[in-house]
Formats: structure tokens, sequence, C-alpha cells
DNA sequence: GTCTATAAGTTGATAGAC
DNA sequence: GTCTATCAACTTATAGAC
């Protein structure tokens, strides 16, 4: 892995973690090994460094979700595949994280691919439902409100797992919101 | 209002605003409008300051959640009562925002209140579904797991929000759960 | 490409005058 | 109680040698 690649990684960590606000480019630094002179070779500053990392990590997060969605199955069990997909719970989502942090939030550059993300996120989402009540598994059921209904529990499960220290009520609110879409299937 | 009262209001709204990392002892001085030396008159440091604010932030929660779960009307009504309050979506949940800030998260005194106030909150609202299917007005579901999806989309639909900048995406999961509820209704 | 030196500003806090 | 002075460490860079 080259020393810009190593620096992208060690940021997308660190912006995970700590966020924008609490990582600095020294810890950016240490973490990949690189020196200063090295960053500020391969970057402008920090928010280029930051825009590398969110692209990045936007980016595989759709192509994870991708995966659950064109995966085989009812659309029923394709969410199921999707909300009960093996996850670092505690961890929390690496782009939902980045909502709470004002400075990225207050920056249209590094603001759009999270925007982005969870805008197709909700698209595809509501088009594998749309799909199941065109087939006729389910019904009901309103593909974009349900849609939105889904993505919320599972940003809001991450919150009450950390919250708690635990990924119990993560699985409760899959559990609740999987039951409550059970009763739709025909 | 006394120069601790406002060191305190202030520090919560910039822990709401900024996150604990993102807020310095000298923003909360500028914003109270007191001086360096009165603010470690009143309090040891920035971490006290954080736990008073903390508190009353999650005291004030509970209070308003608690109008809405012992108001007028079915479990159903209570609960769509407590999901449509009035809120400042795009500011997001002043307690569930501390989940994402490792140093809040990494102290077991500041820390507390956060976890407690979920608790709480999902047991109160396990505690009015449970009440719904005692009487009849609810049918077929799990009042703990469905308190915690409920839950999740509120704090999750504060994400979606944040993320495209319009409080649509809240509402849309809001309507979304509300609708699956419905289903169960007697 | 990577390194070290330097710098202006901020952070979180202490000391002591008033 | 509130103020100003001071502090060591850190933040986000820039400059220039190698």
């Amino acid at each position: 892995m080259s020393t810009q690649d190593r620096l992208i990684e060690s940021t997308r960590a660190l912006l995970w973690e700590r966020g924008y606000v609490g990582t600095s480019p020294k810890a950016i630094q240490q973490h990949a090994g690189a020196g200063q002179g090295s960053m500020y070779h391969h970057f402008s500053g920090k928010p280029e460094l930051a825009l590398a990392a969110i692209r990045r990590t936007a980016d595989e997060l759709r192509a994870l979700a991708e995966q659950q969605f064109s995966g085989p199955g009812t659309a029923l069990e394709r969410v199921a595949a999707y909300l009960r997909r093996e996850r670092d719970v505690l961890r929390g989502c690496p782009v939902g994280r980045l909502t709470q942090d004002p400075d990225v939030m207050a920056d249209p550059e590094l603001r759009r691919p999270v925007d982005e993300t969870f805008a197709w996120l909700r698209e595809r989402l509501a088009q594998v439902l749309a799909e199941g009540v065109e087939r006729g598994e389910l019904t009901g059921l309103d593909p974009v409100a349900t849609a939105s209904t889904v993505m919320a529990v599972l940003q809001g499960g991450y919150v009450l797992a950390r919250a708690a220290g635990s990924t119990a009520p993560f699985e409760q609110a899959v559990d609740g919101v999987l039951a409550l879409l059970a009763t739709h299937a025909a």
C-alpha cells in the first residue's frame, strides 16, 4: 500500500472513531507512519484528505449494501439480509457518524457524499420494497415511507447500541421492525 | 440567571451543536459572557461542566417524553404523539448526539446519564405498548422489541434528516413506522 | 517524495491580583 | 467571585533542505 493510500485508510479509521473535529493531521500521520512533509505533499490539507476518505467509505458502503439488495430471495428476505448483515454495531455507521460532525456538514464538498449515499440507499430500498409489492410478496405498505423507516431503524439502532454499550437494543430494534413487516407478507 | 447557570446553559447549547471534542472552555466562556477565572471558580474543568450540562439535558428530555407517554389517548395515539411532538429535527437529539462523542463514551461519569436516559425511554415505551396490548388496543406485537424499534426510528430519523439537510426523511420514517403499527391496532 | 524547522493560534488549565 | 497573566502542549499549516 502506498503512503497516499495509508494516509487515506488512516483518515478513514480515525474519522470513524473520533470524527472530523477530533482527528488531527498529526494523529493521521502517526497512524499512517508518515511524516508531516509527506502528508502535505500528497494532500493540500485536512479537508482534502477527509474528502478522499469519506468518498472511499461511502463507495464501500454502497457496494456492500447492493450485495444484499441484489441478492436472492423475496423483498422481505433481502431487507432482512441487509438489516442482519454482519456489522460492527458498537462502532456505528461510518457514514451516519459524519452527520454529527458540524465541520463536515458545513462544507458542501464533504457533505455531498454523505447526502448522496443516504439518498441512494433510500431509493434502492424503496425499489426493493416496490418490487415486493409488485410481485405480490408484500401488501398494504408504502415503499418510500417504509424505506425511510428501515434505514432509520438501522441508523437509530447504532445510536441505541452505543448508548447502552451493548448490541442488544440494535438487535431488538431490527427484530421489531422485521416482525412489523412480516405482517404485510403475503 | 447566575453566572453558574449561564455557563451550564452555554455548555448545553455548544455540546448539542459541536459535541464535547468540538467545544472548548474558551468558547463556553465567550457564549456565557464569563471570564476564564469565573469558569474555573465554579467548575473544576471541562468534564465537570459537561457533566452538569448533560444531566440537565437528560432530565429535560425525560420530562418532555413523559408528557406524551402519560397523556390522553390509546397506546398507539400516545406513541404517535411522542414521535410527532414538535422537534427541532435538523438539530438532532441532544442526548443521542453524545453517543458519537468518543471522549464522552470513554468517561463512565459522562456516559451514565446517556445510558440511563435511553434505558428509561425504552422501558417506558415498552410499558405504554404493553398497556395497549393488555387493554386490547394492540395485538400481535412484542412490546419490548417494538419499543426499541420506535426509539430507533426516532434516533435514525434525525440522522437521515441531517444527512439530507431536510426534515422529509424523518417524517417519512415516522409515517412508515406508524403505518406498520396501525396494522396491529384492534 | 520525505524530512526537519518554524510559526501563529488554540486548548485546557494554574497562579495570583483585586 | 471575577480578572489578567502565564503555561505546556497541540493544531494546522508553510518553508526549505535533502
